[in-house]
DNA sequence: TTATGGAATGTGGTATGCCAGATTCCATAA
DNA sequence: TTATGGAATCTGGCATACCACATTCCATAA
C-alpha cells in the first residue's frame, strides 16, 4: 500500500519573533565594550529600517529587555546594557556552576560516542594551526565546545539558561582569550575534562568543568577593569 | 547648618510592570496541577478585568511567556503552562547547581553574622511546632531559607536566575514536602549546610548543598508522576 | 555675555481598530 | 440521523494615533 506523506505546515514566525532575532543578533554582534558613550536604540527608527510598526518591536524590546541586553529609560530612550565587571563575573560563576553540573549529568547519562563527539570540535587546531594564530576563530570553537558539553547532558533548560550568559560572556571572552596563552591552557582543560566524562568519573568532571570556568572568572576579576 | 533633605521621586510602575505583577502573581498562587483541562487566559478579558488596555497586557504577557509561565499559540489562545515532570526535574538539577555555587562563595566572601542569620529561619519550628503539622507553612519557610541562602552569595545573578525556578517548583513542592518526612529530614540537611558554611568549608558546602536539592529531583523522578 | 523660561521636539507608554486565521455553531441536504 | 459547509464568532498579531514626560533649543532680559 502506498504511503501518503505530508509534513506538516510551519507558521512563518510572527513579526514580533523575527524582530527579536534580528535585533538581538544585531546586539550580539556588535562591539558593546569598545566605545564609553550610551549605545541608543530607537523604536520609531528601527520600526521604518525592519518595515515593520512600533507594536512587535517594542513586544521584542521586552525580550531583550527581560534577557539582560537592552534597558528601556521611560521616555529617555532605549539602551545597550554594558554589563559591569561585576555582573560578568557573576554571569561567569553562573555558568560554572551550570556547566559542572552538564559535566556531572553527562557521566550519567550520556553515550560513549557522545563524549567522544567531543573531541571532533579540537581536531582542527594543532601544530600547524595554532590557537593563538586564529583567535576569533578559536574563540568560537570555545564556546561550540561549551554549549556542545551542555547540550550533552540532555538538559534543555540547562542548555537555555546557559545560552544567553555565553552570549553575555562572549565579548568578553573574545578580549582575554588572547593574553596569557589561555587559548592553549584552555585546551588542556578541556581534554582534561572530557577524559573525566569518558571514565564516568562524575566528582572529578564536575570539578574540573567548575574550576576551568571559574579560572575564567578570576581572570575577568583581575584583569577585566575595561569594564566599568 | 540645617540640612535640606529630599528623597528621590519614584515614578509609578507602568501598566505593563503592574500587570506582569498581578499575572505573575495570580499564576504562581493558583492550582496549577489540580486539573487537566488547559488553564486559559484572554487578553480581552483581563484587559476588562485589569482595567488597562490589552497593549500593556500583551507586553506583561509576553514577559511571562519568555519566563515560561504562559505560552501563546496565535489565535488560539494563551495558555498556563504546566511543567512535564521532566521539565521540573531539569528545573531542580538546574537549582542545585546554583545553590552549590552559592554556598560555595558564602564560605568565600560572607560573614559570620550574616551566615549565623540563617539559623534564624528555623527557629519557628521545634518540639511543639513540627514541620508535618504544618506543611504549607514550613514549606514557605524552606523556600524562604533557600533564597536567603543563595542571596547571602551576594551575586544578583544567582539570586535572579533562581527566582523563578523556585517559583517555578514550588507547586510541586508543596506536593512532596508532605510525604516520608522529607520536611524532617530537609531541617537537618539545612542545618548540615549551615555547619559547613561557619566551618568556611567550600567543598562540603557546595556537595550538601547540592546533594541535598537533588535529592529532591530525584524523589520528583520517582514519585512525581502527577506530572505529564 | 549669561541666565532664564517656555516653546518645539523627541521618545516611550497606552488605547484603539482592523486583520486573518481558528473555532464554533447551525442550517441544509443526503 | 448524520455529514457537510459556510456563516458567525473568537482571538492573538499588527498598525496607528495620541498622550505625557524629558530633553533640547532659542528668544529674551538682566
Amino acid at each position: 500500500m502506498p504511503k501518503f506523506v505530508v509534513e506538516r505546515i510551519e507558521a512563518d514566525p510572527s513579526f514580533k519573533t523575527k524582530a527579536y532575532t534580528a535585533l538581538k543578533q544585531a546586539i550580539t554582534e556588535m562591539d558593546i565594550y569598545g566605545s564609553k558613550e550610551p549605545i541608543r536604540l530607537d523604536e520609531r527608527n528601527l520600526s521604518e529600517r525592519l518595515g515593520i510598526s512600533r507594536t512587535p518591536i517594542r513586544e521584542a524590546m521586552v525580550m531583550l529587555e527581560q534577557e539582560g541586553f537592552v534597558k528601556t529609560l521611560p521616555r529617555r530612550g532605549i539602551r545597550v546594557v554594558r554589563k559591569t565587571k561585576r555582573e560578568v563575573v557573576e554571569m561567569i560563576q553562573a555558568w560554572a556552576a551550570l556547566e559542572s553540573m552538564a559535566a556531572r549529568l553527562i557521566t550519567k547519562h550520556a553515550t560513549d560516542a557522545e563524549i567522544a563527539s567531543l573531541f571532533g570540535l579540537f581536531q582542527d587546531f594543532g601544530q600547524d594551526h595554532t590557537p593563538q594564530d586564529h583567535l576569533s576563530e578559536y574563540s568560537s570553537a570555545n564556546i561550540a565546545f561549551h554549549q556542545a558539553l551542555i547540550a550533552l547532558s540532555g538538559s534543555q533548560v540547562l542548555t537555555d539558561m546557559t545560552r544567553n550568559l555565553l552570549l553575555h560572556v562572549r565579548g568578553i571572552r573574545q578580549i582575554t582569550i588572547g593574553r596569557d596563552n589561555r587559548a592553549e591552557r584552555s585546551i588542556v582543560d578541556h581534554l582534561s575534562i572530557i577524559a573525566a566524562l569518558r571514565n564516568r568519573d562524575a566528582d572529578l568532571a564536575e570539578r574540573l568543568a567548575r574550576q576551568h570556568t571559574l579560572d575564567l572568572a578570576d581572570y575577568v576579576e583581575a584583569h577585566g577593569d575595561l569594564l566599568d
